[in-house]
DNA sequence: TATTGTTATACTCTATAACTATA
DNA sequence: TATAGTTATAGAGTATAACAATA
């Protein structure tokens, strides 16, 4: 038997990991919309640090390849990236252009500045939430009851 | 100037946090698999601990009133719910039924036993991590930069 | 005139399946 | 036969706008 206390103390901790997930989503749309970009686009330049396989990218954002297509198109069509020959004849690498590459610094900067992770704690308490936070995710799936 | 020890941090953490509700949100679609109910249905019978207008619920739920129409069409199809008259003509209540509250008593004794925030954490950590979400959810937005 | 709920519709996001070209 | 990318299409989820009834 589980106490209701226990449950009131999950559905609390729900909502708030929740909660804070979304403040930092909607910080982030925030700062693409402020930028001109479309929040997905925003999304990709994050991860284009280095030029990387279209369906590498797939899996890193855990979507499909079919949905990365469009979004390569979009960020050609802005200037902001582009499709190179990749290492094999099939494969195609995304790069940022010098465009996208400012893009994705200004980003990240705003980001730095303005996530409430960032804004609402201060280092101490980031190390902590970010040992706590790993502990979840990495955390084994139960198994059902 | 911002560092870009700290553009990694701010990165590395949003990812975490993001991560970390996905987790919880993945178990509780797993939990509402295993009771064969729809995931809406079920995030609706988490909110149904009291009867709500259904205004109020969509107000809670943080969605436009006519989404909640449907969900709550299902959940009387369902035998899990039904609409009741409010306080004045034009208004309706929702509530569950003994068998909805059954469900909803299921539902809750899963999450509390196996959502990865109680699974992953041991008391003491939940209520830090609690404190430090806590902060994040209610640290009011930055202005722009 | 504003609010509650419903309806009809449209939009956004994302995936599936089928296809082309490689490997 | 399997993989990389594209295309066309379909589906889930959710919102907008217009409406009827009531306040």
């Amino acid at each position: 038997m589980i106490s209701s206390a226990t449950i009131d103390e999950a559905r609390r901790l729900a909502q708030l990991l929740l909660g804070a997930a979304q403040r930092a989503q909607s910080e982030f749309a925030v700062i693409a919309a402020e930028l001109t970009i479309p929040v997905a686009i925003a999304r990709v330049i994050c991860q284009l640090s280095e030029p990387i396989a279209l369906h590498q990218l797939a899996a890193t954002m855990a979507c499909d390849k079919s949905y990365i297509t469009p979004l390569a198109d979009q960020l050609e069509a802005l200037g902001l990236g582009i499709r190179l020959p990749g290492p094999n004849r099939r494969s195609k690498v995304l790069q940022l252009t010098a465009q996208g590459e400012a893009m994705r610094m200004r980003l990240e900067a705003h980001i730095a500045a303005r996530s409430p992770v960032m804004t609402a704690l201060n280092e101490h308490e980031r190390d902590i939430l970010s040992d706590l936070l790993a502990k979840i995710v990495g955390h084994e799936a139960n198994q059902p009851a």
